[in-house]
DNA sequence: CAGTATCCTGCAGGATACTG
DNA sequence: CAGTATCCTGCAGGATACTG
């Protein structure tokens, strides 16, 4: 068993935190995107989801299956062929990710612009 | 100036995902939900972001007043006085996020059937 | 193909002490 | 009060090897 008492030792601090963390982390928000667009494979997911592990691709599978997410169809063929996509709940979710992901790309400009005005301040002090 | 340096390595790999991680990060999150019901100084930040130590308050308030999400207002008064407050863009961010959270706690119910079933099939094998 | 098991490292982030 | 500077540690997560 790898390290899957992960969630386990999270699983204590928070209820729903929890989730969040599994919904907005790093790599799950990016398979729930990649999911969003349809069922893959796993290893169709680990190219979709640019720059994953193995490890880490499995580990993320794994937390949201668990909190209902994902669904994982196994075919007990030879060699195996194993499809994800998302539960109802999955894509209710990651449609709102989608939406904030998308809101806060909409508003780059004045991002870039706010950086740029903190960064010049901050290189030539005497002006302000 | 301390790791200063951290979101400039970050901003080489991101445009917008440095901005989302700013965003959805533990501290991140906690910042701009407490700026949304208000205005506030630093130690009463510290007090209202549940476990948060100085120096990641201080790390976290840097990257959302870069990123134009929070404004910061300082009294040269002796003692010094600092309120932070959310700029319209950060209302905006914090609003869609206030929402996926609310949507994700709300689905809390879902989120723990589905993790009971998990958890249960994984102690029963042998009930597949 | 679809993973798991091990080993290892960088860095997020805590603790503590100090400053204008 | 509102921070910064230093030091230190745990753990996320990568690399690699292996399995049904």
């Amino acid at each position: 068993m790898t390290d899957d008492l992960a969630y386990d030792v999270f699983a204590r601090a928070c209820p729903s935190r929890c989730t969040l963390e599994h919904v907005t982390g790093r790599w799950g928000s990016l398979t729930l995107g990649a999911l969003y667009e349809g069922s893959f494979r796993f290893n169709e997911l680990r190219r979709r989801v640019d720059g994953v592990s193995e490890k880490m691709l499995s580990q993320t599978l794994h937390a949201l299956e668990r909190d209902g997410l994902v669904h994982r169809e196994a075919q007990p063929t030879n060699p195996p062929r194993v499809d994800y996509r998302l539960t109802a709940l999955g894509r209710d979710i990651a449609e709102r990710l989608i939406g904030l992901i998308a809101l806060v790309e909409g508003r780059m400009p004045e991002v870039e612009a706010a950086r740029a005005g903190y960064d010049a301040e901050r290189a030539a002090p005497a002006s302000g």
